[in-house]
DNA sequence: TCAAAAGTGTTGCAAATACACCCATGT
DNA sequence: ACATGGGTGTATTTGCAACACTTTTGA
């Protein structure tokens, strides 16, 4: 039974529901997470998190989407439900369980748009090297982290990390930075391509070496393959 | 952030915090789940998931471990966290948010207890054939199977499934019962045991055949090691 | 002596690994 | 010409799957 009823009145639990999410990108070869630096509250100051209170007739996906900064303009954010974070003194103010969420950017600009939001500032952070975070939101992290390595050998969910078009050297980077562990060079290629995720594009990006051939991900819809 | 102060009046959020609990055990080499006919509520007299109100002061696993039917005795029944249901409409009395938590347990006697419980009545239905459950608790048993499939590939858990001592064909029969298909005996006995999880007893138990030697787990502790 | 489950060993295939060489480009 | 990353191929190992036979008990 999910019981309780609704009204405020009645009812004997006055916890709030709250959504956390960790976005996740990866930019010069380092996973990164956002991080925002609330303007008032207990921890006012102190960076955490992006998150708020679930509104009154919202679903907690939906939630999750609107607490982003700048929300407008990343609706194509990945989102997936993490974890429910219920400890009674994890906030000082009062009971808060916290619907914990991970999202994965591809583009990191398109999130720094500081906005008149309701944050001091916002800024992509590496993982490895975190500054004490309010709350319990180290362990949201270190657990999404735990997540995302995961998910990335049994999903196509790097598709969400990348641009349309991209080369198998920055597919296999992307891999690199956040395995956080080398991965040869040819292997990777057979085992990638003989999967049938990608679209060879026929077109090359030059740069400062021999050109390498773009590919694009046959379908950007989330699915479970073995990657790796 | 995990906002919201806690007070009832100062909270615009009236959500209720609920957890719900699927457990399950493997009687007669069928996967079963534990479901609850309620006496009162918007779904009296259907069957759905044991659950109900987290406390002011307690945490979501104590809250789990508390819903359980007959739950002094069901202390050592293994828990864990699988994913929070926020949809507005899902409960028809209003707003509650509520964690779903899978539960396994070897001895299914312990838990039919009736008990002057909060339910009419209680059973081990086979999740083959479950009947209309009440709430979303379909998608929530639906869910908790898949992630149950998924972790005895992965873990030992099928150890909080199993007595102390028992046989491999015992173990064997219990994954089959789970994934749903027939294993190669002698490679599943291989694989096992070069995993180095079990402790031979050296004791063995009779039955109308041939008697097949006992094991144990060396450890009776959640970790994760590649098994199928 | 028969049925039914326990126990053991081998063999072939397929996938993962390790590794070496040539290619195309900008500087 | 050379440094740098792109592209292809091959040998070896390792793990998995398929499979056949012997053993021990109760009935």
């Amino acid at each position: 039974m999910s019981t309780a009823p609704g009204g405020c009145a009645e009812s004997p639990v006055p916890a709030a529901v709250a959504v956390d999410v960790a976005v996740f990108t990866v930019r010069a070869g380092t996973l990164r997470v956002l991080l925002a630096r609330a303007r008032s509250g207990p921890f006012a100051g102190w960076w955490a998190l992006p998150g708020g209170r679930v509104g009154e007739q919202e679903s907690l996906d939906d939630a999750a989407a609107r607490e982003l900064p700048a929300g407008a303009a990343a609706r194509d954010v990945y989102l997936e439900q993490l974890y429910t974070f219920g400890q009674p003194q994890r906030d000082p103010r009062g009971r808060v369980v916290s619907v914990a969420y991970v999202g994965l950017l591809a583009d990191p600009e398109r999130m720094t748009a500081p906005a008149a939001d309701k944050y001091a500032s916002v800024a992509w952070r590496p993982v490895s090297r975190l500054p004490r975070l309010a709350y319990d939101h180290a362990a949201v992290v270190r657990l999404a982290v735990a997540r995302l390595r995961a998910k990335l050998q049994y999903t196509n969910l790097v598709y969400t990390l990348l641009p349309r078009s991209f080369t198998l050297g920055e597919l296999q980077s992307l891999y690199e930075a956040i395995l956080g562990r080398a991965l040869d060079r040819r292997n990777f290629r057979r085992r990638v391509l003989s999967l049938e995720l990608l679209r060879p594009l026929g077109r090359v990006r030059g740069g400062p070496h021999r050109p390498a051939a773009l590919y694009a991900f046959r379908s950007r819809r989330p699915m479970t393959v073995s990657v790796l």
